[in-house]
DNA sequence: AATACAATTAACAATTAAGTTAATTGTTAA
DNA sequence: TTAACAATTAACTTAATTGTTAATTGTATT
């Protein structure tokens, strides 16, 4: 499931955008809703799906919730990709 | 609308075999089917979603249509997820 | 306890995506 | 031209996604 979640999860430009944001360090929901047209509880689905993908990892920090990224199981993708491009083996 | 088109193609499992398949060399759209339960209708449409991001070239030779991978806007992808990473300039 | 605030979850409407069968377009060969 | 075959496109159904507003959960403050 974790190149399926990945791959769906980045094929959406609201999403992307909030993992470029996140780039820079952590910020709360509010702040990611801040850069967007679109309601919070879009933003806050959007985030789930993130989530559920592991792309982004949550901590309660008061009544905030902080976002980072988690870049590590963008690896996956990348090996996927290589291997297709047939930097692997049999090329 | 290059690297969205090229996401969402990727974000579903039957395109990522066919891309797979056509790892090998290139391959007619019936034997692309042969390794699918889904109908070729289906198949057909999978493949025009793949073309249409340019992830595959067609060129029909007599009456069947051959497929072949093109891995070159694989690159944008890769760069967009380094740069993502801080791999880039400001990490 | 009551209020206020941050954020999520629930319930619903609208759009998009994926699958099916049936009809159509190309191409070859009788 | 007609028949047969490869593949796509059309029409339609169903499931998934995205968005909205309203209600709920969690935390801090008074």
């Amino acid at each position: 499931m974790g190149l399926q979640n990945t791959l769906r999860a980045l094929a959406d430009p609201i999403r992307r955008e909030i993992l470029s944001l996140l780039k820079a360090g952590p910020l709360t929901a509010g702040d990611i809703c801040r850069h967007f047209t679109v309601t919070a509880a879009a933003v806050s689905r959007h985030l789930a799906v993130l989530r559920e993908a592991d792309l982004i990892r949550d901590r309660r920090e008061g009544k905030f919730i902080y976002y980072e990224l988690n870049t590590s199981v963008l690896e996956e993708i990348m090996f996927w990709i290589t291997e297709l491009k047939g930097d692997g083996d049999d090329a």
